[in-house]
DNA sequence: CTTAATTAGTTGACATAATCAACTAATTAA
DNA sequence: TTAATTAGTTGATTATGTCAACTAATTAAG
C-alpha cells in the first residue's frame, strides 16, 4: 500500500537534502549563518516584521532570535522600533546597509543556481521547475 | 534569461527545506542526531564500510565521525575490524542491536511519510513521486 | 474594574553539533 | 629508501541551538 511511493519519496528526500547542503555551502562560507540569512530574507521581503512574525515564519527559538537581532542591530543591518499599538513588540526594518548585504548573498545564490542549470537545455529547465511547482501544489494539500 | 526558472527553483528550495525540517523532527526527538542516523543508514544499506567510505558518501568531518563511531561501539551498535589488506582502515558493521535500532527509526520515518500522504489520492501520490524522480533525473545531468 | 492568564522579548546557563589542527601509523609514489 | 599521502584519533575550540526564568505589556475572565 503505497510502499513504492513512500520509498521513492524518501529517496528523493535524501537526494534533495544533499542538493540543499551543497547549495548552502556558499552561505556557510559567507560571514552569515543560515538562520541569519533566513532572517535577512524575511526582512528583505517584508519590511516591518516583529520578532514574533519571524518566529511564526521560520522555526527558531525566541532567545536565539533575540540575540541574532541584537547582533544585527550592532552591525547596523536593522533598526528596531517599539510598536505604537503594542509596546511589547518591536518592529524590525533592514537598513540600507542591511538591504545591500542581503543583496550580495542573494545574488550569489541566484548565480549559483544559474551555474547549476548551465548544462541543461531550456526544455529541461522548464520541466524541472514544472515538477517543482507541482510538488509544492500537491504537498500543500497535506498540511493546512 | 532563465530568471523565472531560477526564482522558481529557489522558492522550491525554501519550501522543501521546510518540508525536510518538519520530517527531521522525529529524528531530533529520538536518541540519535541527524548525522548519526545518516551513518546508521549507510551501514544498514551497505555492510562493511570503512570510516573513509562514509566520509565519501556523506559530508562529515573525520574527527567528528571518529567520535560518533566510538560512541556507537560503546553502545554496541557497531563492530570495528582492522582491514586485512590495509591496516589503517577499519571495517564497520552494524550489530544485531544496531540493525534493530536503525529499523525502529526507519519504520518511524516510513510511517511519517505514509501519514503525510494520507490526505492525497493515489493519483496524486503517483504524480508526486513522478515529479520527484524526474527532478533527480534532470539534476543528475548537472553533475554534482 | 481587578485579577489571572497570555504574549513579546531578554537574558543566563547549558547542551549539542561541528570544525580545525596536530599527531600516529600504515601505505604508496618518487 | 625517503617523501608524500591516507586512515583514523585526539585535544582544543567555536558555532549553533535549547531551556527556563524573568520583566513588561496586553488580553481574557469573573
Amino acid at each position: 500500500m503505497r510502499e513504492r511511493n513512500i520509498s521513492d519519496i524518501r529517496a528523493f528526500n535524501r537526494f534533495y537534502t544533499n542538493v540543499i547542503g551543497l547549495l548552502d555551502q556558499h552561505v556557510l562560507n559567507s560571514k552569515y549563518s543560515l538562520p541569519e540569512v533566513r532572517i535577512l530574507y524575511e526582512l528583505y521581503h517584508q519590511e516591518d516584521l516583529t520578532a514574533s512574525d519571524i518566529i511564526t515564519s521560520i522555526r527558531i527559538d525566541k532567545g536565539y532570535l533575540s540575540r541574532i537581532i541584537r547582533q544585527f542591530e550592532k552591525k547596523k543591518l536593522i533598526t528596531k522600533a517599539k510598536s505604537s499599538t503594542d509596546a511589547r513588540s518591536l518592529h524590525l526594518r533592514l537598513t540600507k546597509k542591511g538591504r545591500s548585504e542581503f543583496e550580495v548573498l542573494n545574488d550569489a545564490s541566484h548565480n549559483q543556481i544559474k551555474d547549476t542549470l548551465e548544462p541543461l537545455t531550456d526544455a529541461e529547465c522548464d520541466k524541472l521547475t514544472r515538477n517543482m511547482t507541482e510538488i509544492q501544489k500537491i504537498l500543500s494539500k497535506t498540511q493546512k
